[in-house]
DNA sequence: GGCTAATCGAGACGGTACGTCTCGTCTTGTT
DNA sequence: AACAAGACGAGACGTACCGTCTCGATTAGCC
């Protein structure tokens, strides 16, 4: 828990414009849908956001910030990973909820982008690959850990592996072949998963 | 069937310079090393390879398509299924191939940067995908038809499935990740995909 | 009659850089004499001036309203048309005055390659006549207005007729022949103007 | 007068095609009237005339040399210069055939813009002043040559000057003012230059 | 009838400037 | 201070022509 200082640091001068904020969070998530993020621009956000650039440029340090901000803030991008009982249940739980996710158009074109801008802009990859990636494979951790805890979860493979199976699977159908992320994609990596090669952990 | 006549091309004015086009791609394999994707311009090609601009406009639609060719012609992307005996030798020797390209650090760099591209960029998506990753599908789809044909296919998951999953974790972790493809993670893939869930298909 | 209000420009935002306005109008002076009205290019003066090229592109619709504007601001083009008590000793003085002006290189050529520009470039001519060639006409005319207010003008040839004949000379002379604006020249344009062929206007 | 060999320097190969120089004069000409001379091209003029550009860099040294030989092809440029018995008879016939050639709108543009070019490109300014102005020049000379045996040409302005006066209205007409070449102007030289201002020569 | 040479249409080549676009920064007056 | 506005230096974009350079196809003398 966040235990903010009550005493705000005592600043000086005007405040920042939450007003602002969310405009440009809004025109950013807008206009992304409407031209695409290739097209996307400072500019036509500053001025879709009825705000100047420099407003931007102040709290975020590029676009793809921004955007992803905005993801945050419209997309509810945080899957449960309650206890179901059973590795599998578990697993099958947050693998539905993820791909659920991943089914809105609007929602994973603008995660390619910026799967697509991490690759590109180094400083954004770190903020891009700490910010989000790392908290999607934590909550996915927290299930693998569980399953371990109840003796549940097969030798192989081995947890991060694991990890990089699931989400492989669903960042590569989104980017790589565009196939749905259907209900036969999750069966098959859940059946896949939990039957034990050999074992328990 | 098409029987076209190696038809007489009938060619009138000066032909494609090859030297220009190889120094084009060299140009551009160079410079992605140098200066990194996102510094990539064209005019920079065009002045390394010693080129007028629409030279490169005339014969590729953007940077990523010069890119791609470039590494094809650098890298040789295509790897072996040969018959290694058991489906389990046969993708083991797969996946290691594949890995083993992906541990290039300039050629991950590259592959990561088109896959981005793809994302951006919905044309130059459409060659990507028809040309370079569904290659590679269909190279792992040789080992599967032929397990499949040996009886040594697993019933579970689906050969689609088994696709996603293998090129799955292997882009994430070079997009994503930025892990190592180690021999873990091959092993491991191994292992869970060829330990059948219920007999074969 | 317009009254407009000297009112209150209001403007927001930075405000329009003369010190990039000044450097672009001596970064075109200097080139223009440096290599030629020929080889002048946008890119050359963005360079030499220190700027961008949309600063020029922002303010001025072509190259040569630059030019146009350089030469205003470092000749002094206009010609002194004061009372010398008659038409002859006015007119001589007007014409030695704008002789003066052509027998300088530099201006000459820039003088030429405006001409030049305005045949060709029809938005431009439309400035360079109203702006530049206009004046000098209206100069002038103001003579021969003095003149005819004295009783002092030849009926012959009609004043229109007049301005022809001196400003024609004189750009043939720059433009056709390239032959020096002399003294004979002055002395023989005044000698046929004045001299009467019938009576007076 | 020019004394060509007789004897054809016995050439070897092809010659030049006459229906080839034919459809690029006819290209330029057409050109130059349907998208005026400043968006003229070589390309264009190639295209239009079904030939290669090579076949105009060839034969001429630019797009301006084309022009006043398609001008010359077309427009018979060559003033009358006939005995009508009077200097002022002479040079009113001389004036009125000028004026009227520089009455067509087509023949006109081209006219400005050839001494526009002459004025940017040094090369084809020789080759402007020698082959076309100095030939009209010449061929006014003639008349007041004639004027002088007679004892009919006024001993101010000097000849040279006479020529300046003519052509330079002329021109400044048709380039700075636009003026239409009407019989006013050309009635007022005339009897400008032909009221002596003492004397004959 | 071959041979050699020059020209032809076609069109790719290396260059270069164009005018546009967007970047990220800087400078205004306002809040 | 932060804000909206908007000009600034910078520099890549994709296009348009430049003038040159192959190409194969003609078309002429010459042997």
């Amino acid at each position: 828990m966040v235990m903010e200082q009550p005493p705000p640091p005592a600043r000086r001068g005007r405040r920042r414009s939450e007003e602002s904020r969310m405009a440009i969070l809004a025109a950013a998530f807008e206009l992304v849908g409407e031209v695409g993020y290739a097209d996307l621009t400072i500019e036509g956000i500053a001025a879709r956001a009825g705000c100047g650039k420099q407003t931007i440029y102040r709290w975020w340090p590029s676009m793809a910030h921004v955007l992803l901000e905005a993801l945050a803030a419209k997309a509810d991008l945080y899957v449960t990973n309650a206890d179901h009982g059973s590795y599998a249940a578990d697993l099958r739980a947050f693998i539905g909820d993820s791909f659920r996710l991943g089914r809105g158009r609007l929602v994973a074109d603008i995660l390619c982008a910026l799967m697509a801008q991490a690759q590109i802009d180094a400083e954004f990859g770190e903020v891009f690959r700490a910010d989000f990636l790392r908290r999607r494979r934590d909550a996915l951790q927290v299930v693998l850990d569980r399953a371990a805890a109840r003796g549940d979860l097969p030798a192989s493979p081995a947890p991060p592996v694991v990890l990089d199976i699931v989400f492989g699977a669903l960042w590569y159908r989104l980017m790589a072949t565009r196939q749905p992320l259907d209900d036969a994609l999750a069966d098959d990596l859940v059946t896949t998963l939990t039957t034990a090669s050999g074992g328990t952990r």
